[in-house]
Formats: structure tokens, sequence, C-alpha cells
RNA sequence: GCGCCCGUAGCUCAGUUGGAUAGAGCGCAGCCCUCCGAAGGCUGAGGCCACAGGUUCGAAUCCUGUCGGGCGCGCCA
């Protein structure tokens, strides 16, 4: 609609011979009393054109082609234009909606290929409530960007390399030993302590029996003191011996399990949020096809690299980063910064439209790092969209729920889908802007009232379906094939109703070039409430058929946009509640 | 100290890429079921858009500075 009526305003710039102004043309008043769509063209040309906005505007007006979409125009003092739609308009708009094929507003699947990582968290542990935003997040603009047209593809990278990995195995080896020997073990402060590392170990028993059970206790360990990196070096003592005890190919199956039955774990964490992955990608493989060493050749190639003290640096300030980088330490062992930008590189490579990076705010170095390498290699720089997605704080009865990484006490998504539900959590997470700090109100996630807004938008589509419902019970169901019935929605609610409706396309719009699925939960709630005051206002199951058929046909469009709009966020519509 | 994000109603937040008199929800004060779901509807009060400058026909929105909050700044991951 907005589309049309801006062809409309171009054809009557083209005929004027007047140069658009950049940006919309057309906007949605926010009074309503300034009709259903609004334009200042007028309030833009004047000053070039030498002018008054008003006189603009008439002219402008006067040299629109016709359309049957307007029903009245109206040119105010200031230079305003404000469109009212004429029935006809709004009407043919109802025909898309309850038109089966094809669901309002989406576009057919494009050209456009879109890949976007999300969530990405190290395997290592259970997601928690930050990675339930960024799945949340990244999921609901994956499927908007799909209804926009977009192939979409979701991606998981896997740290799965380096030195988290051998402190997993090592955590999962000590809790597997303490199970099968029933004796305590000094655990190390910087190993992995959640709960999940016994489980594991009580799989890796049930799997492979007693054959990684061996001794370690033989040498003098650093010790494990919280002061300098005393901790480190105690566990990475302990990762030497384990790997010792165990030797090469028993020291790999142990790792292999843990990181195998860990992202096992996630996976099946996120498929039970609603979240599937067309890939997750390893960081292993990286340096097992060779492509970390390629990276470094192709740097030092292009002059990107230099060594200090012993190890190997990328020449990260020359393209915009606030210092260089190191490649390989001086240890010989390559930082996380090589395989990512491998990795990014390979992204690159493979040939998308759009690259997408959903990542929590504490990453937000990590953009300008990747950026100045991608540009280091030739590529562009900007063709990379990050988005950072702001923390998550939980609120329990007023109070803030303590989240501790430490003692792996954290709160994990699976805890909080338990508690609140799906709907609640991915409505919820996806309900504000990405880049606002979201307070959580678990309280509020859980209530069954009017102040809930998942339950306020499902509602109204459940309350939809019983009406259904009675319909079927009293024999009246309904009839689409008269559409001549429809010009009996004269009534100001009804108007209003159709008003929201038909926004939905623009709203979906507005939500993938922006990355931004709240407008969407902001947009149900809106209509909603618009239907709550319908129904409550103006009776539908009339005895008049025809009547009946105009009001019934209504509140179907609208079930079926609450619907489209809830299953784009991830959340369901249920018939009854 | 440097960098990124954010300051809008008592609370939680929108604000359509610079437009008209600033928008919701919750909370608060009232009212509304003999009726298709009251898990609902209606009405009301509540604002110096953190502050100070600047840009222009026009600023919550763009620029600069100040104040306040969050996060990040390793040969960690």
């Amino acid at each position: 609609m907005k589309r049309e009526l801006e062809a409309c305003f171009d054809a009557a710039l083209v005929r004027l011979g007047w140069i658009a102004p950049s940006g919309s043309l057309i906007e949605r008043p926010r009074e309503t009393g300034h009709g259903d769509y609004s334009s200042h063209v007028a309030l833009r040309l004047a000053k070039s054109l030498g002018k008054s906005p008003l006189a603009v505007a008439q002219t402008i007006v006067s040299n629109l082609p016709p359309a049957f979409e307007i029903e009245r125009i109206a040119i105010e003092p200031l230079g305003f234009i404000n469109i009212h739609l004429s029935q006809e308009a709004l009407l043919r708009e109802l025909a898309r909606m309850m038109d089966g094929t094809h669901p309002y507003g989406h576009s057919p699947p494009g050209a456009t290929r879109v890949l976007i990582e999300f969530v990405s968290a190290n395997p290592n542990g259970p997601l928690h409530i930050g990675h339930g935003r960024g799945a949340a997040f990244g999921d609901a603009l994956a499927r908007v960007l799909e209804a926009t047209g977009s192939c979409v593809e979701r991606e998981y990278y896997v740290n799965d390399a380096g030195r988290q990995m051998d402190i997993l195995a090592l955590s999962v080896w000590i809790r597997y030993r303490e199970y099968l020997t029933r004796v305590t073990q000094a655990f190390p402060s910087a190993g992995y302590q959640g709960d999940y590392i016994r489980d594991l170990a009580g799989k890796l028993v049930g799997a492979e029996g007693s054959r990684f059970l061996r001794d370690d206790e033989r040498a003098p360990l650093p010790p494990d003191t919280p002061e300098s990196d005393g901790a480190d070096r105690h566990v990475d003592a302990r990762i030497a011996l384990m790997k010792e005890a165990l030797g090469d190919e028993d020291y790999a199956a142990v790792l292999d399990f843990a990181r195998g039955q860990m992202l096992e774990l996630i996976r099946q964490d996120l498929l039970e949020f609603g979240v599937r992955y067309d890939r997750f990608y390893s960081e292993r493989s990286l340096y097992t096809e060779g492509q970390v060493n390629e990276l470094i050749r192709l740097l030092a190639e292009r002059g990107e690299t230099y060594t200090q003290d012993g190890a190997l640096w990328f020449r990260a300030s020359t393209h915009g980063d606030e210092k260089d980088r190191v490649l390989m330490r001086s240890n010989g062992a390559y930082t996380y910064f090589a395989p990512d930008l491998a990795y990014h590189l390979d992204k690159m490579r493979r040939g998308y439209d759009r690259l997408i990076n959903v990542l929590g705010s504490d990453h937000h170095g990590y953009a300008p790092r990747i950026r100045a390498g991608l540009e280091a290699l030739g590529e562009d720089p900007h063709h990379l969209e990050v988005r950072l997605v702001q923390f998550a704080v939980l609120y329990r009865a007023g109070q803030r729920v303590q989240m501790s990484t430490r003692s792996g006490s954290f709160v994990t998504l699976r805890e909080l889908v338990d508690e609140v539900g799906r709907d609640a959590a991915r409505f919820f997470y996806v309900m504000r802007s990405e880049t606002q700090h979201l307070d959580f109100d678990l309280d509020l996630a859980k209530s069954q009232s009017q102040e809930n807004p998942v339950y306020y938008v499902q509602y109204a589509h459940a309350r939809i379906a019983s009406l259904f419902r009675e319909c079927a019970e009293r024999g009246l169901e309904l009839d689409q094939s008269d559409r001549q019935d429809w010009e009996r929605l004269d009534q100001p609610l009804e108007r209003t109703l159709l008003t929201i409706l038909i926004r939905y396309p623009e709203v979906l719009e507005q939500a993938a070039d922006g990355s931004a699925p709240h407008l969407i939960a902001q947009y149900l709630r809106e209509l909603a409430q618009a239907f709550h005051a319908y129904y409550h206002a103006v009776p539908l199951l009339v005895s008049e058929r025809s009547l009946r058929n105009a009001r019934l046909s209504l509140c179907f469009a609208a079930r079926l946009i609450l619907a489209d709009g809830l299953s784009l966020l991830g959340v369901s519509a249920p018939s009854k509640m």
C-alpha cells in the first residue's frame, strides 16, 4: 500500500520535473486525524524551489495520477499532505490477507543469500540466559529475513580447538575417576565445575567402561592459587599429566567424547528452544584442513605480519583496529584470532550477499579486529554486519537474580525455559530492541493475565479460534465466497483494525531492513489490543448472514496475521489456552 | 585512561532513519459481564525526551561538550 502511494508521488514529481528528496516520501502520521498516510515532500522541496510549502503541496497534489486507493487528500497549511484511504483499497488488502496461497506481507524467496551466525557459545558448558537472548534474536531475525524473501542459512561456529577443550577433557576425566573410584579428587579451580561435567563423566563410564582409568598423581604440581596465574599454571600441569597418563590416542578419545557430548547438549537445548541450525562449523576443521596455515601465508605475502618477542603479529592497527594482534604466540600456539579470521575469510568466500554476526555485547572489541583482518586480505570489511546483543538480567520478586559463572552456578537457558516456558522466554527476549539492556521479569513472564504481553497476544488468537468453534457449533460457518459482504465493514473500530492489519507488510519490511524483530512484538501487541476492543464492542455472531460474514472475515484475517507474526518470533499461536 | 552501547511518564520500554499537540504496557484512581472467552473492555491523572551549546523552515532523533549507568580493553577464551 505504502509502495503504491509512493509510486503515485514519484510519478507526480517526475511529471513536474522535480527531484525527489532522499528518504521516504510517504510515512505514517502518528495522529489518526492526519489520515492513514501522509507526506512531507512539500516541506522538503519548498526551499530549493523557492516556493512556500503550501504552494508546492498544492502543485504536487494536482499532478498526482488518479488512484483508487485514495478516498480523500488533504493539504495542511504547513504543507503536509494527508491521505485517507478508500474502503475499496482496504478491502483489496483484506482479500490479499484471506488469500490462502501466499502469506500476507511475505515475499517469495528471492536470490539474496544471507548467512547469519549466532550464539556460537564455547562448548564447555550449557547455554545460559545470555546465549538465550542471542538465540531468540538471531533466529527471529532469520525468520523475518526468510519471510521477506531472503535465502537464509543459520550457522554456529564451534570453538572446539585449543586449551579450553583440554580443560573440558581434564574436568570430565577427573569426575570420571571419581565416579569409578568413589574417591574425591582435588579439582582444579580453573576447571569446569558444573554438575553437567559429572553427567558427562557418567556417560563416559557407560560408553567406555573403566578403560581410561589411570593415575596422574606423581609429579609435584604448581600450587592452585588464585594469585597471579597460579590456577592457570596448575591446570596446564594437570593437563600435561593427563596426556602423559593416557597417551595421545586415549587422550584424544576422552576429549572427543566430551566435545561431542557437550555439543549435543547445546544442540538439544537450542532445538527445544525452537532454533534449528543449518550448520555447526568446527574451528578444529580450520586446522585440519589447513585454512589457518593458509591464512597466515596470505597475510605474510601481503606484508601484514611481523615477528616481535618471538610472536607473530598482524598489523591490525593499520586497518582501523586499536592495536596490533598476535596470531601465533611465542610458544608456537595460535591465538583464537587466527582461526576466527580464517573462518570469516571462508564465510566471505562462500559468496553470500549478506553476512550477519550476532554477538554478545561483551564481544564488541571483536568486530574491529575481524574487519581489520578482512580488509588486510582484500575483502570488503563492511560486508560483515555485526549486531551486538545487550545483556539480559533476570528479576524474581523484584530482586535481581545473581549470575555467577564461577562454580558453574549460572542460570541456564534450559532452567529459564523450564520455569517460564518457551513462548514467554522467546517473546520477552525479542520484545525489546537488542541494543537495550533487558530486564527479564520472571514473575511477569509466568503470569497468565493481561499484564503479560505474551498472553495478551496469544489470548487474542485463542479468542478468535474459540469464536470460530462457537460458529461451528451453531452452524454459522464463514462463507468466504461472497466478498460483496465486506462492504458492511463500516464501523470505526473495523476501519481501525483494518488499517492496523494492512500495516503488517511494512512492519515486516522495517524489521528486516533494520534487523529489528522487536518491531513485530510491538506491532502484535497493538493488533491484539485493537482486536480485543473490537471484540468487546461489536457483536460478531449476528443473525444477519452478510454482516456476520463480513465481521468474521475480518476476525479471520486478524487471526492469520497474529499467527504469522507470532511464528516469526518463534512463539506458538494456541487455539485454546 | 581509551573505545563501544545507553539516559524518554513512578517502573519497563517504543518512537517509522529530521516532521504536525510526545506514544504504549505495567502500576495508580475510577467504571463495565443475563451477552460470541473478564486471560477482556472503557475513562483519568502522570513529561524541561539527563544537561548545555550547535546545525535549519523544523531536533527525542544529526554534531560537540558535560554528567550519570552498562560493557570491553592480555602472547585469555
